[in-house]
DNA sequence: GTCTATACAAAGATAGAC
DNA sequence: GTCTATCTTTGTATAGAC
């Protein structure tokens, strides 16, 4: 992957997060980079290209630091759920940015499917990840869940990806911190 | 408001929720109800000024049975919650639609500010409608909340709008039902 | 209120020179 | 790899007849 490519990839992210994958135009991606419109099709032919490479990047970007923590044996099933709150609480502050694959679930219709099908597969592993820990929290006596494991993971995962959007219409912090506080309080 | 007008909004609002704003077009109003895109530029001039009028009848729709759940004395804590829930509910099945609301707040930073604004009046309008349940429901000592009204609205409101936005990327209907199960759950 | 016609800008995409 | 130039389609929007 050429530097350039990974440039675009990054530009075209933060824009998607912003305004969604429709709104962004390769003219957006061109006046940000100083690039022209052709030089981006030579490195993603069409629009559906860079935006599976986008999502590509961003869960395995996501998903790293979660792999890292299964692989230690030392973490804890709290300290696993700090390391997911954490991915949430970057988007505190003047960020204009939600979660990439929250916009994008909610033009899902308009996306080309070959992108639909990577916003499936983004979904799935993150639940199945909560999934997983909420498990093992329970089985170890670590956590008390409110419901099944599978059923904890989907309101945590639901309630953080909703508190994006919210934070972000509201424009309000808190709307992060009080559903990671309330999720936190539910399993003690 | 014309009838003509009428289903120009219910159309436009069907395809933002299935969509999203940015990639609905005037053609595909015209499409939809057989009406040339002229004519509805005659209703609403700009398509902005079509996007804050879906946004205000959609909120209202949903406000409407809230208050008169409000209005009727003999409505408990627990009936409130239902109702809400199943607005819900409403779009399980094979429905391709998100709150409206939820989808442009995906792409909050394509929108035009008129609509922004909505959008936001939206979302405070929703949680402000839950702190005031949830705050009579702890006074009444029906409900028990993990944690202030607040917190607990903006939970529940995320959840709910991040359990449709998986329930399409995911296409399984036990998104909703799972959250909705463990909310109810979680006030006992 | 709806139509035809049209203006004007922007979109995604390709061809071919350098 | 990047550029200029261009194609084609589509977008929002307006003018004016009916």
């Amino acid at each position: 992957m050429s530097d350039t490519a990974n440039r675009i990839i990054d530009v075209m992210a933060k824009l998607i997060q912003t305004r969604g994958y429709s709104a962004v135009s390769y003219q957006d991606i061109s006046d940000a980079i100083g690039i022209r419109k052709a030089s981006i099709h030579y490195h993603f032919p069409a629009k559906a290209d860079l935006g599976v490479a986008v999502i590509q990047k961003y869960s395995e970007s996501l998903m790293a630091p979660l792999d890292v923590a299964d692989k230690d044996p030392s973490t804890t099933p709290y300290d696993k759920l700090d390391i997911y709150f954490a991915a949430y609480q970057g988007f505190k502050g003047d960020d204009k940015r939600v979660c990439l694959c929250g916009t994008l679930a909610g033009e899902y219709y308009a996306l080309p499917e070959v992108m639909q099908a990577e916003v499936n597969r983004f979904f799935q592993a993150q639940q199945a990840w909560l999934s997983e820990l909420f498990k093992d929290g329970k089985n170890s006596g670590v956590f008390k869940l409110p419901g099944t494991p599978e059923q904890t993971a989907r309101l945590y995962f639901d309630a953080l990806q909703g508190a994006l959007l919210s934070k972000r219409a509201i424009g309000d912090d808190a709307q992060i911190d009080d559903v990671v506080a309330t999720l936190k309080a539910l399993v003690r």
